[in-house]
DNA sequence: TCTTCGATTGTCT
DNA sequence: GACAATCGAAGAA
């Protein structure tokens, strides 16, 4: 299985986030595999993009976005939830794609232990929830995605034709302005 | 199945 | 001091 390569992630976002469906995040708990495949993605672009966390310029939680793509950016939220994302772009770039759903693959048994007594059809289905299952949080901020021995990383998986791929608004943004709270920087495939 | 609502704290104004 | 790229329990239907 082939890890992602950083060009993959020096590209518009909207690409990345596109082609990141069908993919494989793969993270290492206790020294085993624990993987899903990836069905749900947004995109964030840019200081101009209302939604993004680098509208206001850069700050100490943000700064790893305006680094090089192909790192990743993990940031808690609400009081109690870690999001992961994948930094995109070339450096002083701030862009990232969030990812909200996988469909778990590897390592059941480790998500099952963590999740329980979550049905498993709901154990990954949200951003907050797949970044439990797979044991992500902050000490994961900034960590290369394109190296073998990084704890997280992304292996190319399914090739997802278009007809299969939507588009639509982005979740969680409601104080956003238009027109950004409207871009159909979403995208989501029925993996089923 | 759908809707409402409480939880809980880092970050920026 | 306000709000957040959310979750999950509980109650209604």
């Amino acid at each position: 299985m082939s890890i992602l390569s950083r060009d993959f992630y020096v590209r518009d976002p909207l690409a990345v986030a596109r082609d990141l469906i069908g993919k494989q995040l793969v993270s290492t708990i206790h020294g085993k595999r624990v993987a899903g495949i990836i069905n749900e993605t947004e995109a964030y672009d840019g200081e101009q993009d209302l939604a993004c966390h680098a509208r206001s310029g850069k700050t100490q939680r943000n700064a790893v976005m305006y680094g090089t793509g192909g790192v990743a950016y993990v940031y808690f939220t609400y009081g109690m939830h870690w999001m992961f994302n994948c930094v995109a772009r070339e450096k002083d770039h701030p862009a990232a794609v969030l990812v909200r759903a996988i469909k778990p693959t590897e390592g059941i048994d480790i998500i099952r232990s963590i999740r329980e007594p979550i049905k498993p059809s709901h154990w990954c289905d949200g951003p907050a929830k797949l970044t439990r299952s797979l044991g992500i949080t902050g000490e994961h901020n900034g960590s290369d995605l394109c190296s073998d021995t990084s704890p997280i990383l992304i292996e190319d998986k399914l090739k997802i034709p278009d007809n299969l791929v939507q588009a639509t608004p982005r979740i969680g943004i409601n104080y956003t302005p238009e027109p950004w709270k409207s871009m159909p920087w979403r995208f989501i495939a029925d993996l089923s």
